[in-house]
DNA sequence: CGGACCGTTGACTCTTGTCAAAGCCAGTGG
DNA sequence: CCACTGGCTTTGACAAGAGTCAACGGTCCG
């Protein structure tokens, strides 16, 4: 768990109700040159639409990158874990929302910088070339598990996914963190909440996986988990 | 309508379904350098763990990319239309199955010669690097529609994109062929071939849409149709 | 203490999947 | 020329999985 990160000066502002897109936050956070920004829950990084004036670096927590539809349906194209980088690509603006999940810390890169250097650097180039192909295929898998998958299917997968991230980082894997909320996940899947909390609920009463404070997995029954996975 | 391209020697082999998943018409169908490969409908390009040898560039057609679970569901990925390029990435192996989903004709490039130019041509490093970055933005968006939509708001989106490809390449944008069947778009939109059947229906009740021999699709209301693709 | 947020659970609805049958069309062969 | 066959689509009846609506409980925080 990552502990209770303190903020300074940032609130926590949601573009989707209501509040103008473009708040102070942005230019009141150290938003210059390659500084450190420090998030809390539910603060948003940037919105889809915005100037891509930015690339960033996850340093601690989760980043939840979002796309929302008119009437306030959300779906989560991805969560960026500390090393990922987030938006990458060639367009003029973002095309996503990025939101932390719970406190996190990126570093902030200025996007001209990056860019400029590869059009005369080809190992950048290629770097980044091989970035972008790592995100689109993390993309397909994800569409095969959300297009294919059953309830307990996604939610399996979702969970190997997450142990897998925690044994590779040299924790133990069958013990882990969400990091994020229930609707979060729902919004990864294309489920509702009511969906993920029971699918967990019975994954629990199955023995496959225990959980504390809600937030906290305990994988008990790894071959199981993996066969639910489809 | 592409018209009933001639196919020379190249037979059908569907790899999931118990034949070698290597047969011997990828080594007889020229694919030496730059030459161009003939495909009949359902015919398969390469498979999902064939070596990544080559790139293809579609001429003529449409391919189905996509993914195949152990028990058989599948899920498209993406369509390639003309112009576009299959196989892009810096992974060993192929990491989807490509197969054409009516007759076309691709150009075949070697993997290696792409590649290593690339790795000394900064211009062309960042065009591939364009490319894969326009290939996630459609696989992210295809995500957003299967993971939120309904049945109705996914077969209305997919019309619209086909529409605009259409109106794009110059042609008249409301009259499409669909070139490829409903197994596939149900398998790109995470739907049964029933539901695609009976949503299409559904359309053309409404005076949607029009469709002659089961393939040509003409949109009678646009406006409509876009309202509800969400 | 009260309120906000989040998660869990239950009852019910409804969209979509499943299973089955029939029609259509193209190609094949008698 | 026609009957037959196979692949594809359409349609119907029914089942089931997931969504919706609502209530409750827990935790954190002011």
């Amino acid at each position: 768990m990552l502990g209770a990160t303190t903020v300074h000066d940032a609130f926590s502002y949601n573009p989707h109700q209501g509040l103008s897109r473009n708040s102070g936050v942005r230019k009141r956070d150290g938003f210059e040159h390659a500084s450190i920004r420090r998030l809390r829950a539910k603060e948003y990084i940037f919105c889809e639409g915005d100037p891509r004036t930015q690339i960033f670096l996850v340093e601690q927590g989760v980043v939840a990158l979002s796309k929302v539809l008119g009437d306030g349906r959300r779906q989560v194209i991805d969560f960026a874990y500390p090393g990922d980088y987030i938006g990458l690509g060639l367009h003029g603006e973002y095309i996503f929302d990025a939101q932390a999940t719970c406190a996190a810390k990126v570093k902030c890169i200025a996007a001209s910088a990056l860019e400029e250097a590869a059009a005369s650097d080809p190992d950048l180039a290629l770097m980044l070339y091989k970035a972008v192909s790592a995100e689109l295929a993390t993309a397909r898998n994800l569409l095969v598990c959300v297009g294919q998958g059953t309830a307990m299917e996604r939610i399996a997968a979702f969970l190997v996914r997450l142990r897998d991230r925690a044994a590779s980082s040299g924790r133990n894997g069958s013990a882990f963190s969400l990091m994020m909320r229930r609707s979060d996940i729902g919004d990864l899947l294309g489920l509702t909440i009511e969906t993920v909390s029971r699918t967990l609920t019975k994954l629990r009463s199955m023995g496959v996986i225990e959980i504390v404070n809600s937030t906290e997995v305990h994988v008990l029954d790894e071959v199981k988990l993996e066969q639910l996975a489809a």
